[in-house]
DNA sequence: TAGATTGTTAATCGATTAACAATC
DNA sequence: TAGATTGTTAATCGATTAACAATC
């Protein structure tokens, strides 16, 4: 954001595409590959390749006329765009099976995110370790909260506990909530939450198979 | 579906949001309402009334002028578009904690989708039952597929083995695959593939947190 | 009646798509 | 040169939003 304003802002459903141009690229990158033109990443993506060609240019990536996107520079382009060249630790609350399925993706790590405690109520998850994450009571959520200074939080409780904790969250001065519960969460408006509903995704497979 | 043709097709966006309008009218149902009108929707989904009532006119949820929608048969509307009033029998490949997270999640009876079976290569895990639901070894896919007649996968199995696993859910007979994989797969025309990209939702939350 | 609401049509906005110039 | 590509502007399309009539 320069001193001229803010630019052009770009789509959510841009930022949505990304990680997968950020996929390919780094596919790519492993073979040694220095440009990609917006056709070749269309074969590999299955999107429109003008669409991918607005997508890249959104966000400035760098290219070559002529010779197509420089993969390196739009890998970078993409993580700076994204804020993924340097790590946010975050944490974790609710250390059930998605919690756990979370703690064990590895991938986070190129993307931005450093899951770095998680907590519970249940007391034989209390205390154990997930992939290198420490479980920690719920009840000790605002002393671990701020001893490491974490402002990310992600959610996966059950639905009914989700606005409870977050109330806590938001009184702990928690930034940006990842919700993976079906609920909408109430918030201060300087708090970002992210909803992540999986029955909508249901929902489309759903329509989808039923027209087909 | 009439004998005059498809009807002006909704969009993804309105399918997207219907589960939401599903829940809150759940609910509300369970208060005894019966009626509600699209403000009254508008406040608890936050989403603006115009958006609510042109999405239920759309699937043609029965209303009352200048009363409101019918809350029970706006959520017949919901589910009978979205197929989810009779049970769809599926099964998941890859036991892990996602894939358990799925088996465990109850609700999944209520959207349409009944998990009768689950596949892993783990010995330790085939065999055993996750939620009353049995885990079979990968290479009884074919068998237990065509005996139970399933159509539906879900596939939570690593990135690196899910084109494998896809390509033998082909060769029997899949109708639609949700694949939670940040891989996409290929398949042919006929089969439906919804992808589920949790770098996605990672990438909006890390856009609007850099914005904010 | 007054007011809140659905029903319906029109206007707006922005994402996608197309077109074509520039260029190596 | 010819061809493939980015760069850039314009056209299209469709979702969202606004406006207002009808009505109980």
């Amino acid at each position: 954001m320069g001193i001229f304003g803010k630019r052009k802002s770009v789509s959510v459903q841009t930022i949505r595409r990304l990680p997968q141009y950020l996929r390919v690229l780094c596919d790519l990158h492993g073979y040694g590959r220095e440009l990609v033109s917006s056709t070749d990443l269309a074969e590999e993506t299955r999107l429109p390749p003008i669409v991918i060609k607005k997508d890249l240019q959104a966000i400035g990536a760098p290219s070559k006329l002529r010779s197509g996107f420089k993969v390196k520079g739009t890998m970078e382009a993409i993580e700076n765009f994204l804020g993924w060249d340097n790590l946010n630790r975050a944490f974790l609350v609710g250390a059930g099976h998605l919690g756990a399925a979370l703690l064990g993706f590895s991938g986070f790590k190129n993307h931005g995110l450093e899951l770095v405690a998680a907590f519970d109520t249940h007391p034989e998850r209390v205390g154990e370790e997930i992939n290198g994450v420490r479980v920690w009571h719920t009840a000790q959520l605002k002393g671990v909260i701020e001893e490491k200074n974490l402002k990310i939080a992600v959610l996966t409780v059950p639905g009914p506990a989700a606005q409870g904790i977050t109330d806590t969250l938001v009184a702990c001065g928690i930034k940006a909530i990842w919700n993976f519960a079906p609920v909408k969460l109430s918030v201060p408006a300087d708090v970002v939450v992210q909803q992540e509903d999986i029955a909508s995704g249901l929902a489309e497979l759903c329509a989808r198979l039923k027209k087909s």
